[in-house]
DNA sequence: TAGGACATGTAAAGTGTTACATGATTAG
DNA sequence: CTAATCATGTAACACTTTACATGTCCTA
């Protein structure tokens, strides 16, 4: 079994799903592809982790709702405990920021400018997230013993992390922004 | 070209390396490995983007040193002005704090404790890395034309997103450790 | 004397992405 | 009338990891 396996089975916990909820439930951790989730539903279930009911609907396609097993939740509590294998951060602007150098510096700033963009429209979707679900849960989010706990822990994480990630875009700019008032002062 | 040839690039852009270091230095981005870099730099040089020397050694095994074309300087030039590909991080340690509702309270503990010393030990690394770095290059650090203003923002970002993720796991132990004594007043 | 640093390579297996395939309903 | 949502699946390709392969020097 892999990662997202018990990605799968963690969100199988919380409630029944089809392949097409998980999916979207999914991006909490990473953007898994229907193409991987599918055939990995199929061999959950020949496993015996899952078990799904068939349900025809009509105007739409029919659906597979998956369960999870006791074998299913026994698997996933086992490798709870067990430690985790080391983090991948796998980040395309990283290396372009690293060789910034090479770029004009309004290039730079653009790159910047964007990646703070990008994280500020995360940020707020992100607090209305975490906005909807205390109004939704309230003391809820705060039992350790709730399921949905977890999910509450992790967005409060995304949320600092998407923080920090502006707040170095913008002193990185700092730096950008001063160069070009300083050539515009020398022509 | 993948973002792994390109994160070769921009290393070599700083200083002409072995593959042996590339690997190390690109530990930076995540934790390439030697089986994908050593094919990937032969098929960098058939494409004329780097070129290598051999240097015959005596107790150590040979070696190629690597330096980057003008070929393959422009190719990346080219590509940090491209908008970046949307970051992928893969953190099992994620689902496992998303499904911590499922493990008892002791297992929870251990799981962000021993999560917190490895983010202590990571910053406490970059710390000195980066004051190492500050002795080595002082000024030259801010100036975003140098070689490592790069280097030096990256470590910086990471720095900050280490301490957020031990301000985090703090944040977590305090709901897990508070019901530790509940249960010890109870029982 | 065992393990780590140095140094490079290939092969096989596993994981992930893109593309192909289908098709009704609903909102703009 | 166009795009998005719902819904599932396979095939080909690309990328990553693990394992196999070799060999000396130096440090604990």
């Amino acid at each position: 079994m892999n990662s997202l396996g018990y990605a799968l089975l963690s969100m199988l916990v919380r409630k029944s799903c089809t392949g097409y909820e998980l999916k979207q439930l999914l991006e909490v951790f990473w953007n898994a592809k229907h193409s991987q989730i599918y055939p990995l539903l199929s061999k959950l279930e020949e496993d015996e982790f899952v078990t799904y009911v068939h349900v025809e609907q009509t105007g739409k396609p029919d659906k597979k709702i998956y369960s999870i097993t006791d074998k299913g939740r026994s698997l996933l509590q086992k490798w709870i405990s067990n430690p985790p294998a080391p983090p991948v951060a796998r980040d395309e602007f990283l290396i372009k920021a690293y060789a910034i150098s090479l770029a004009d510096v309004e290039t730079g700033i653009s790159l910047f400018q964007e990646r703070l963009a990008l994280y500020e429209e995360k940020l707020a979707k992100r607090k209305v997230e975490i906005g909807l679900m205390e109004k939704e849960y309230g003391e809820k989010l705060e039992d350790i013993k709730s399921n949905v706990f977890g999910r509450y822990i992790l967005f409060k994480r995304k949320l600092l992390q998407e923080q920090e990630e502006i707040n170095w875009c913008k002193w990185v700019l700092s730096y950008l922004e001063k160069e070009v008032k300083t050539n515009r002062i020398m022509s």
